[in-house]
DNA sequence: ACCACTAAATGAATGACGTTCATTTAGAAT
DNA sequence: ATTCTAAATGAACGTCATTCATTTAGTGGT
């Protein structure tokens, strides 16, 4: 209000704010982990286009300008996201014997966590790991994994990386409309793709998207798993 | 030919097919072809951040709104642009001999291409191909490909998809940052990744991505190549 | 108790950007 | 000559992320 200078009063806000007043340098109403939760869950409800800087601040009762004291932009808090929905990657299983089968819980539980997050994917593709640390967290365990299984050391990033992508794409292809390889009017052009799609939802009674990741991982445990010493 | 995405106008019945009706302008300055290649051009240099639909209209010497005319949004000439690049990925090899170089040819050029436009990739990866007539002959080669060389007809189309999954996952690493593990200060807690990063950044004189790259590529062709009817 | 310091919140302003719409323009068809 | 219509125009609109000057209220030092 450009007139409220001389007006010191305003003492109860505009409409009853709860008592979670303004301004104090010690115990914020605000901080990166109220940021988190309150963004995850208005992305849950919302959806990521339904997310903005806005909303999230009215979800926190609190101006969108705020927010910038704690994070530095949208970005910013899609990372905080990000890093949190990776603890809800299934690592456990690396902590037990069989590889394979570590390697598969993982794979499985993360693009499952992910394929419901698909705009998350561009920024973790490329987001260093300093800047994710429940993120490191998992490539740690991952890792430890790996080395245990008999992995040669300069083959295990790279392996971990190439799995991870498989999962970034086919994170992606959960989200696929169902009719996505129908060829519509150029059926007739196209004799052997489309003949093959056919065929596949003859048989499938399965999700496309879930038969074609694991055909895919299956294809790579049994590729990488030959790296492993003997 | 590339009767792309939405039909601009037609104003009349749903089924009024390419038949021709009464006078039109002979003047046109704008078209679907002229937009794709402006738009490829523009992002070439200017990148995804400068890709405008001002800065689009610009270029073609036309105000914005007249975009409208030709295409129903900006993602409308993602499509565009993103069916147009896919002719540049090279399927050749498939209509010679071996099934193993040319999916890894495919692949490669695949991946090189994409990587330089990332931001399609969402686009991509859930476009009814109907919408995409150039990705629909590149699906066509391919899957002749996938059954000349003995894929049982029900397992070709989740092969390209996994396949295509990798691709597009790697696609992004090859964008991300060179220290993107540096785990900075919280190396100490992460023994295991940390000397695995380390170990391969002493072995490795490759590009990182490529390396991780090759790997899972040559993992999938040993994995899926064992589907071949013998 | 006072005071200076400063983190945190506010609300208004800014500048992009995608998109819409009423209107105009100019070939083509009759 | 008149009519029809696709295509172009320019001025909006609404939505965002982000910035900035200003205000507020704990905290720590004296």
């Amino acid at each position: 209000m450009t007139a409220a200078t001389s007006a010191p009063a305003d003492p109860h806000g505009p409409a009853a704010r709860p008592r979670r007043r303004a301004g104090r340098p010690a115990a914020a109403v605000l901080d990166q982990n109220g940021i988190t939760s309150a963004a995850l869950q208005l992305i849950g409800k919302s959806g990521y286009d339904g997310f903005t800087m806005a909303a999230l601040a009215r979800t926190l009762n609190v101006a969108p300008s705020a927010l910038y004291n704690h994070v530095s932009s949208k970005r910013d808090v899609l990372v905080l996201v990000q890093d949190h929905l990776t603890s809800f990657v299934d690592v456990t299983a690396f902590e037990a014997g069989d590889w394979e089968q570590a390697v598969r819980d993982w794979a499985w539980s993360y693009r499952d966590v992910f394929s419901k997050h698909t705009p998350l994917i561009p920024v973790i593709a490329v987001l260093p790991v300093a800047d994710a640390p429940k993120t490191l967290a998992m490539y740690e365990a991952v890792s430890a994994g790996f080395s245990r299984a008999g992995f040669p050391q300069e083959r295990i990033v790279p392996a971990i990386v190439a799995i991870e992508s498989f999962i970034f794409g086919s994170a992606y292809d959960v989200t696929a409309p169902a009719d996505i390889f129908d060829s519509g009017t150029m059926a007739a052009s196209t004799p052997h793709f489309t003949a093959a799609v056919q065929r596949l939802a003859e048989e499938g009674h399965e999700k496309p998207a879930d038969v074609a990741f694991r055909l895919g991982l299956e294809a790579l445990l049994a590729g990488l798993g030959a790296l492993r010493a003997a």
